[in-house]
Order: structure tokens, then C-alpha cells, then sequence
DNA sequence: CTAGTTGCAAATCATTTGCACTTGC
DNA sequence: GCAAGTGCAAATGATTTGCAACTAG
């Protein structure tokens, strides 16, 4: 809520570009955005804002903790506000829907891989790609309405 | 080792330049590559080739289902032989290392998983990131050649 | 012969950076 | 006031592409 505060906690200079950011971040209607995506959103919005700072401070966020970067396939960075509590994802291929997931067999396994081959693992990345319950009922359905006969 | 049959049986014309690429990738030093090692080390052996050149063969070797292709952390793709096994990776964040490992257990939980949020997988990334037993003992003995007193 | 390939140079795309100006504290 | 932050335009780095010349089958 307290934006301000927010930046502060983290040793960030309260700034209107900073502040603008933000709350696109925290809009609640999706978790995860690309640079270009806050960038578009703001200026649908009719704010102002250079993509150039998008980037810089989203660059800020992440070294502060606010935000965490992922890299899902394709080209581009996705950011989404830092819950302090970690999870994976999965992705829909089709729409871009991102979904989030926690499995503690799994990161048990990943420990134990680790330690078998000989690595103290500092980080990890586990990205599954699918296509969603919704995509698949369209795509159904798109089968049946082109159909032959 | 018969890598004009190996180019013919997935539907590709046999061409120097795709010949030397494929020898690099299969030269058994190593296993992954991207494009600019494939690249230096034809370079390194006197062979000629663009860089442009390299970019497309990998891309038409992994149509061909011949390569893969990976996103570790960082800016390149790495590329390395379909040994037609399925297998995750482990990276090493100090030195580049690259080990492979499958792991049953994560494998179901991952279909698990995707089933309750309603996906249907069509493909997933593991990357583990850590430092690999040699550089933790490098980085062990250079803490004690420079250790104060 | 001729469609597929290559080399070269120029283009792309996401992201970063230099710099002069502006703003937060 | 002054360091930090921003906008703009130009630079970057990995990868791709247009095109004319070249080769595999």
C-alpha cells in the first residue's frame, strides 16, 4: 500500500517514476510483466515514462529485493514483485498464462542431486511449459466448429 | 563418426561448413557449446567459417532434432548433441561446468504438478546453479594464500 | 541445372549506457 | 546544494536476414 515506505525500506530514493512502476507491479490483476509490458500499461494509462527507466529501475528492484527477474523461454526478462517466498512456474505456450507452484519433493531431490555430483547449488531455475485448461478447451473447440462434413 | 549418413538420415545436405560444425559437437571434449565456441574453435584449427553460418546450422541442426538447445543463465544458447535421453542440468556458476543428470521422481512430480493446475506439458527447463567441487576447493585454497597473518 | 547454402554486411531486438538536465532529501 | 535519478539518443551484444555468389545432388 505505502509505496513510499516500500521504497524506503529497501534503500530506495522515493521517486515518481519509481512510484509509477510500482504500482503497476502491485495492480493485482497479473503477477508477472516484461519491461515492455509496464511500460505499455503506464502509458495506456496516460503516464509518462521512458522505457530506458522501466529497465534501470526494474534492474534497482531486483538488486534490492523487490522484484524477482525470470527468464522464461523466449527473448525478453518477466518481473514480478518478491512474495519472500520462493516457488516455480509453470507457463501456457499458447496465451502466456502464468501459474505458480511449490513442491517440496522436488526441491529435496534438486539438494540431493547436488550434493551427489559434487555442487553446492546457489541458485536454480524450474520453468514448465504446457498449454492451459482454457487453451485447450478453445483449441477443442476450434476443431470442432472447422471441421470437415 | 559416419557424419554424412548422420546428415542425410535427418533430411540435410551434406556441406563442409555443416560437416565441421557437427565434428566440433561431437568431438567429446565437451558437450556444450554455444555458437561463438563452435565458431573460435574452428577458427583455433585453421578452418574457415562464419559466425552467421554457425548460427544457422545449429538452428537447422535443432530442427533436425540432431542438437538442443539450452537457456542457462546468462546471454547465449548452448547447444549439444540429442543423445536422445532425456536429462537436466546442473551449472556451474564459477567456471562454466556443465554436468547432466535425470532424476525420476522430479519428473513425475513435474507431470503431477501440471496436472492439478490443469496443464498438458509440452516441455520444461531445470537448470540447478551452484559451484562445482573443483572451484570450491580453489576458491578454499586462494582464502588461505591470502588469510591475514 | 537449380534449389539449397554460404559469406558478408546490414538489420533486429532486448537491453544498456553516456551525458546533460532534473529532482529528492 | 549536490548526489542520485531521468530522458533521450546512441551503443551494445547476441542473433537474424537480404542478397549475390557458390555448391550439392
Amino acid at each position: 500500500m505505502d509505496r513510499d515506505k516500500e521504497l524506503r525500506e529497501v534503500g530506495l530514493r522515493v521517486t515518481v517514476p519509481r512510484l509509477k512502476i510500482l504500482r503497476v507491479l502491485e495492480a493485482g490483476a497479473r503477477r508477472h510483466f516484461c519491461a515492455e509490458d509496464i511500460y505499455r500499461a503506464l502509458l495506456d494509462e496516460g503516464e509518462e515514462i521512458n522505457l530506458a527507466t522501466v529497465y534501470r529501475v526494474l534492474t534497482q528492484f531486483e538488486a534490492a529485493g523487490l522484484v524477482t527477474r525470470h527468464k522464461f523461454a523466449g527473448t525478453h526478462s518477466s518481473f514480478e514483485i518478491d512474495s519472500g517466498q520462493h516457488h516455480d512456474h509453470i507457463v501456457c505456450v499458447r496465451c502466456g498464462r502464468v501459474d505458480e507452484f511449490v513442491d517440496k519433493t522436488i526441491e529435496a531431490r534438486q539438494e540431493e542431486i547436488a550434493r551427489r555430483i559434487g555442487y553446492e547449488i546457489t541458485d536454480h531455475a524450474l520453468y514448465l511449459y504446457g498449454i492451459c485448461a482454457k487453451c485447450r478447451v478453445e483449441g477443442e473447440q476450434e476443431r470442432i466448429e472447422t471441421a470437415p462434413g
